[in-house]
DNA sequence: CTGAAAGCGCTAACAG
DNA sequence: CTGTTAGCGCTTTCAG
């Protein structure tokens, strides 16, 4: 900057005022061109860390993640998360805690919060998908945080959480609109809050509409399309056998789709299928294409940053609407007409 | 940091060089100590703005990519590329230039790397994932940069490409070796510099084992499953109908199964595929599980960031191997035994 | 309208 | 072994 003013024969002043912009600086206009001129003839760039370190501010936020953003659910949340920062001029730096793949661990979550603090992240959004952040680490309480898709016990973190229950109750509803009564839910076990959510949203629903299923359609396996595949397997080989399936994500109904193909019944003709995420690799290219509730991760993560960069901090829990994406995998059931 | 060196009754700098660890400054134990408690009883942080103007190291590498990061292809690239930024101590500033998702233009670029720059990256990986990085935009040249699934027609800049020819041929021959003699490839329009270089080992394959399909086999369409339905539909209904199936990516491949379901053919009974890309939502849950090409996107994440730092500045192309994942969708064509 | 100067927090000579 | 000091590149107040 020193040079730029020399070559442009005013002073390193001067030239911060007119590469800023500075609005009520009246330096002439010929000024101006004049430096401007020398700074690009020169290839000057502007120096962020110096002007970090000046003005107390990095222009940098931090997105701390689980396992999310190595996921393809993910994507979308780092999508929304990068735009809303680029709309406010800032950065993101991105940091995954499951490097090598591995579990993680509550130190690395602290060794990670201590980076992003000693770079002077202006706020922290802490992704800890799938997971109930039972302990907010330490480090989170020196800059504004928000927890996305998680959320803290003691709620002293604001929270941008799906409304899992709402979802799954309207899934559930949806089938029941349609006509089914036996309704199998195919889940995964207990660990991310979500699961229990959605389950108990889904005996609400079927105990509203005054079913009760005694649990017997509940198939527990593993949340990918195999164990998609078994589970549905498990529950449609049942008798009686349901008409209808809930799946806990995706994965789970594709495999549901499959384990359909193979014992010979037609989707949606001979069993309905609901999905859950409205992963862009699977929901809409299925056959027939599935209906499935929408996790808007896009939305999310631009609602975490713009939270963190709002004017004034709020501390709120705020519940994110799924909508239904209706496609053509529910149909009324069998001979219900 | 000041503070620290008055609560631990010290000078600054001796905070400092206990802070760093610095080895060759012989600070006795019991002052260390004494300043380390300090510095954690004030919650005192380095500072990396500060440290990063004085060192002129930002410890950061910029990671641009095009429309990468934000689709399930990319997320192994960043997980590669973080790991190894890690092993060295640096953090990642990722930027995606398709923020809205809206098509990239020269500019985004160019502003995009001046972020970058401004930043003092000390190199960038440019991630210009399907597209022949035609021109290098200028602020490359400033700082180390590697270009990753993509690569400059000077060879001004080192990258890392995956083998497209040699895995194409590969797959080719794959199924040339399990007896096949008509093979149709389903692939997409020009564009992604891949797509030339597979057809072309495509015909390569076939003509080296004395095979002349005239061109006759080659469907061009999208690369989604629906393409890949619609091009597998094409494809199967021709006479005398293709054997096999090589695909452009395992979505693609994905719709080829959905088509020969629905034309009654068993894979790989009546019909084997191989599909390009070993998406880990696709390739491994599908039935038959499928074989196909796997781009090793992780490793050359790491690659990337290791060239950036490597000790040695090289300016080479390397190309990577995309290894035969065997697995269950390709057999002996009917009667061939 | 422009220049001089202080200082952001840190590191690394160098001196004691 | 520890303290003093200069300066990294920038912004901004205050004089001229």
């Amino acid at each position: 900057m020193k040079d730029v003013a020399q070559e442009a024969g005013v002073s390193q002043a001067t030239v911060s005022l007119v590469l800023n912009d500075v609005v009520g600086s009246g330096i002439p206009e010929s000024t101006q061109i004049r430096v401007r001129a020398a700074a690009s003839s020169l290839g000057y760039r502007h120096n962020a860390l110096a002007r970090g370190l000046k003005l107390q501010r990095s222009d940098t936020i931090g997105f701390l993640s689980d396992h999310i953003t190595t996921t393809p659910y993910a994507v979308a949340m780092v999508r929304g998360a990068q735009d809303a920062a680029r709309a406010a001029g800032k950065h993101l730096l991105i940091l995954n805690l499951d490097l090598d793949g591995t579990s993680i661990d509550a130190d690395a979550a602290d060794l990670a919060i201590s980076e992003l603090l000693e770079r002077r992240v202006e706020g922290i959004v802490y992704a800890a998908m799938f997971h109930t952040a039972v302990q907010v680490p330490d480090g989170l309480g020196e800059v504004r945080s928000v927890l996305l898709d998680a959320q803290s016990n003691g709620g002293e973190l604001p929270s941008i959480v799906p409304d899992e229950y709402g979802a799954a109750k309207q899934a559930v509803i949806h089938l029941l609109d349609a006509g089914h009564r036996r309704i199998a839910h195919l889940t995964r076990p207990s660990g991310p809050i979500a699961v229990d959510l959605r389950e108990r949203a889904y005996r609400d629903a079927l105990l509203e509409a005054g079913i009760d299923l005694g649990g017997q359609h509940v198939e527990v396996g593993v949340d990918t399309t195999p164990g998609g595949f078994d589970t549905a397997m498990e529950a449609l080989t049942r008798s009686p056998r349901p008409t209808a399936l809930f799946c806990f994500n995706d994965q789970m109904a594709m495999g549901a789709y499959q384990a359909a193909a193979e014992l010979g019944f037609g989707v949606p003709d001979d069993v309905s299928i609901v999905g859950f995420d409205d992963m862009s690799l699977i929901a809409p290219v299925l056959r027939p294409q599935l209906t499935t509730m929408r996790l808007p991760h896009y939305e999310m993560g631009k609602l975490a940053v713009e939270c963190v960069l709002a004017p004034e901090w709020v501390v709120s829990r705020q519940l994110v609407d799924c909508p239904l994406v209706e496609r053509q995998s529910v149909a009324p059931p069998m001979g219900a007409n």
